[in-house]
DNA sequence: GACATAATTTAGGTTAAACTAATAATATGG
DNA sequence: CCATATTATTAGTTTAACCTAAATTATGTC
């Protein structure tokens, strides 16, 4: 394993499918096919890449199989989604962005700003160890807190949980909780999971009942809840 | 010719195109050699990227006269420009960056914020109308406000002058300034001016006298001070 | 187990933005 | 006003990242 390429800072492409194979697989692997739609890129352009990751160290490759990432690779990619969190928290708490547009903003910025930079503007954010939606943010040391929420959709009847976090990549799905105070710390009690149709009832704490239907029920993710408040 | 791509988005090699030929020569013209020292990469490099700006109707160029910018060439100039300043502005008011490392950072921030980001940002920074050293922020409209300041070195004898602007390109004057606090909105009289060895010696409003050699007293900008406070 | 279908890879381009080396134009100063 | 130095352009390559079309491999179904 020769030491590549002491360490040119690497290229936005590279990052974006480094954290493409993270969102899709974590420590698993993911398909050409896979990230070939989350990057809208023709696949054969994933597999030229892939071959590059590889020779650089980021990824290990199998024809046909699929890809996963390295141990550097899931650090880049970790690096990457810190400063992402970071910056969407910065730009809904302090610059007054909506949901719709924080996302695409921090996609760009992500890979234009500094380690020095991360670090000012997490202390700046005062450390924070989630962003607005209830996502962890990595520590500047890569660690990534282990995450036991699951979806809505697969919550039972009867149970009590707490919304954890929501899915940042839908944002009028965003849009539509926020302005129902759906959002991360929020109290509910499962009234019906119905098979049939795929709707989710639930009661938040003010006693309002709310319905979701599978896509929304799908991006919110909820830890069973114990103990009081 | 077509009528130019209709509005894809500059690439962030050409916006530093745009700034360099703006920040050479204004509204005259820039040679390759300034352009291609500025932004080192080799001449022929700037003799073909010429070539295309001049295709996208963001320059004009006469072969082995230097090129100028057209209308359109100088708004994204001043675009980025006030994109840069702030950008500056927040890293070093709310970031705590120092002056060595906040040009960097805003060199490729630039490129890579929206018009939305832009927007917000200088709404949180209160629309300040200059830097911290004291540059003029363009408008949102692009009207730039015009310079009527002058080197120190080029100030006279018993003239009372305002610390205008300090040259942002080099950061080691900058924090040499900064930490007696020769910043910007400072008022200063001029004590002496020799020719022989090109040394401006000035008093500030606390009594403290100081002496600047001709690097330092040609990146200090000041105006002429008329009025009280 | 053969085959249709879907996924993947290969082959062959394109474009932006650099580079080096060679050549040409301009500017200078004696 | 010409020789030389400086500046600029041309020609030919390189690299990253994408593309389309064609060929190949895997897979799930009858
Ligand atoms: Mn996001
Ligand atoms: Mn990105
Ligand atoms: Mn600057
Ligand atoms: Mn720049």
């Amino acid at each position: 394993m020769r030491d590549s390429t002491p360490t040119a800072p690497l290229s936005s492409s590279i990052g974006d499918y480094l954290k493409a194979i993270w969102t899709i697989a974590g420590t698993g692997s993911a398909s050409t096919k896979e990230i070939s739609v989350r990057l809208s890129v023709a696949p054969a352009s994933v597999t030229n890449m892939l071959g590059r990751l590889q020779e650089q160290g980021l990824v290990v490759h199998e024809r046909y199989r699929g890809a996963s990432l390295t141990e550097r690779g899931r650090e880049e990619a970790l690096r990457l989604v810190r400063r992402h969190r970071l910056i969407e928290t910065f730009l809904l708490e302090h610059l007054g962005y909506s949901w719709e547009e924080v996302h695409e903003e921090a996609e760009r910025l992500e890979h234009a700003v500094s380690d020095a930079f991360t670090q000012r503007l997490a202390e700046f954010l005062g450390h924070p160890d989630q962003d607005p939606h209830g996502e962890p943010i990595p520590t500047a040391e890569g660690v990534l807190e282990p995450d036991v929420s699951f979806p809505l959709s697969e919550a039972q009847a009867g149970q009590r949980v707490r919304i954890f976090k929501v899915s940042d990549e839908d944002a009028s799905a965003l849009d539509y909780l926020g302005e129902r105070g759906l959002v991360p710390g929020r109290l509910l009690t499962v009234r019906e999971v119905r098979e049939l149709d795929s709707v989710t009832t639930v009661e938040d704490e003010g006693g309002e009942s709310h319905s979701f239907g599978e896509a929304l029920a799908s991006s919110v993710f909820v830890r069973e809840h114990t103990g009081q408040t």
